[in-house]
DNA sequence: TGAAATGTTGGGGCG
DNA sequence: ACGCCCCAACATTTC
């Protein structure tokens, strides 16, 4: 037992349940002061939404720590800098982190757990945010994986490395530490002038006491349709966990556990329940294959695409980043993500196939206004998820696999419901014009007061042309 | 975790 | 009764 304190530092992880690093420094016995810096001069600094959700998560978190007595440091700058001073200035004899897998984060955790450790102080680093560590599983001829199918066989059979959650903690050893700590809202972190998030207000609860709320309503209840249901984008049959898994509210283990545990007690169906598990290692996966190529959010993995002839669009981008693309399923998703921070993940295909594919704009261009925009924004994820569609990634969709927004529309969003939540100028049509308006009879426009080019956008590209056009770009890339 | 073009099959209308 | 055409409904191939 020692009576110099324990820090933790905490960073993706802003939760006190099943927190590794917490617990190790409970375990010391020694006062533990909980610390978080916010250092923008990282690459890949958090968007706008994500800022927005870190103000209200930290705000929890701070409240949750509150609660058990101990106050959390909040500190802005290099955290190479800053956490030796704190460690100095609180005379620290631990430091606790949950490791993080992203580019540069890696080498700074490392420098600094060294020079820590070369100081005499211990330093202890966990896993919180993944089932298994990047370099765990492997394939049978010893390389990561870069297939998804043999990843999540090989993961649903090892099983996560640790067996079980721990609980909240009830109790924390705690000290009057005389630190100074920054006020959050000094850091600027909301909107301001115009306050952009307030629809995000009644959609979401940050912190890790929403986390456990979302996840619980959704395996008491939505996840029963999941298999089917979480294509359609105008149920709410997902999750919506992302932002919670991305700030680290919630572990993807205690996701795991809470599954497992509905699927064994017959509460949610095998074929539901192993649906969703594999959606949750899809994250792994992403994780995996960044910590492998670091060049992941940049430069297509398939090299190929480094020249495929992609088009100079401001106009295009524009009208894309404002859902004004005269496509109505493509429009309602944007629109939804600048409303409310988030997309549904199908729709998420679409719009990124109709930036890359029908506009032919860079996908890197659709994965920065991602990363702006959603409150969900997790590298790994975002650029993964861009190379995907693109077909430049690892496992990717074949180039040619081309979404039809029309006809995605139609069969995931048949009653047009979720155009008209989002696309309200669309809302009097009816469903079966509702997903190709310039096709329907003048007729019908007139009833549901449509005026093309006036209260909505004609089409600004034709599809057909387009997919013949992009698919025409491939070849050229394919012939080197 | 597509879509479009092309091919095949089978039923019904019709001369 | 038969062949022929049409076309919807699938199936397969191609991008």
């Amino acid at each position: 037992m020692s009576s110099r304190p324990a820090l933790v530092w905490f960073r993706q992880d802003l939760r006190l349940a099943d927190n590794p690093a917490l617990a190790a420094a409970r375990k010391t016995g020694a006062p533990v002061i909980p610390v978080y810096i916010f250092d923008e001069s990282l690459a890949h600094a958090p968007g706008g939404a994500s800022r927005w959700w870190l103000h209200h998560s930290l705000e929890a978190l701070s409240g949750e720590l509150d609660k058990l007595g101990a106050k959390l440091i909040l500190r802005r700058g290099a955290a190479a800098e800053i956490l030796p001073d704190l460690v100095e200035e609180t005379n620290a004899g631990h430091v606790f982190w949950n490791r993080r897998y992203f580019p540069g984060h890696i080498e700074i955790d490392k420098k600094l757990k060294s020079s820590l450790t070369d100081a005499g102080v211990e330093v202890e680093t966990f896993n919180g945010a993944l089932l298994r560590e990047p370099w765990e599983l492997k394939t049978g001829s010893g390389g990561p994986y870069r297939v998804f199918t043999p990843f999540w066989k090989a993961l649903k059979q090892a099983g996560p490395a640790r067996a079980d959650t721990e609980a909240n903690p009830r109790k924390l050893e705690t000290k009057k530490a005389n630190v100074k700590s920054d006020k959050l809202k000094d850091w600027g972190l909301l909107p301001d002038k115009p306050n952009w998030a307030k629809d995000f207000e009644p959609v979401w609860t940050p912190g890790e006491a929403g986390a456990r709320e979302a996840l619980r309503d959704f395996l008491n209840d939505d996840i029963g349709d999941y298999k089917d249901g979480r294509d359609r984008p105008d149920k709410d049959y997902t999750s919506r966990l992302s932002p919670h898994l991305a700030f680290g509210e919630i572990s993807p283990l205690q996701v795991w556990q809470a599954t497992r545990a509905k699927m064994s007690e017959g509460e949610v169906s095998d074929s539901a329940g192993e649906k969703f598990l594999s959606e949750l290692c899809w994250r792994e996966f992403c994780y995996c294959l960044l910590f492998y190529n670091e060049a992941l959010p940049e430069t297509p993995l398939r090299e190929e695409f480094s020249d495929y002839p992609w088009r100079d669009d401001k106009k295009g981008l524009a009208a894309w980043r404002k859902g004004e693309t005269g496509y109505p399923i493509v429009d309602a998703g944007m629109r939804q993500l600048w409303q409310t921070g988030w997309m549904h993940n199908r729709v998420r295909m679409i719009v990124a196939s109709f930036l890359i594919k029908d506009l032919l704009i860079r996908w890197q261009d659709g994965e920065a206004w991602f990363w702006d925009t959603l409150v969900d924004a997790d590298l790994a994820n975002n650029s993964a998820g861009w190379q995907w569609v693109a077909g430049c990634g690892a496992d990717a969709a074949p180039y040619f696999r081309i979404f039809n927004p029309v006809t995605q529309g139609e069969k995931f969003d048949p009653d047009g419901a979720y155009v008209r939540e989002f696309v309200p100028e669309l809302k009097d049509m009816p469903a079966k014009h509702i997903h190709a308006p310039w096709k329907a009879p003048d007729d019908v426009l007139d009833k549901a007061g449509v005026e093309l080019g006036k209260s909505y956008p004609h089409p600004i590209v034709d599809h057909a042309a387009a997919r013949k056009r992009a698919l025409e770009g491939y070849e050229k890339i394919k012939r080197g």
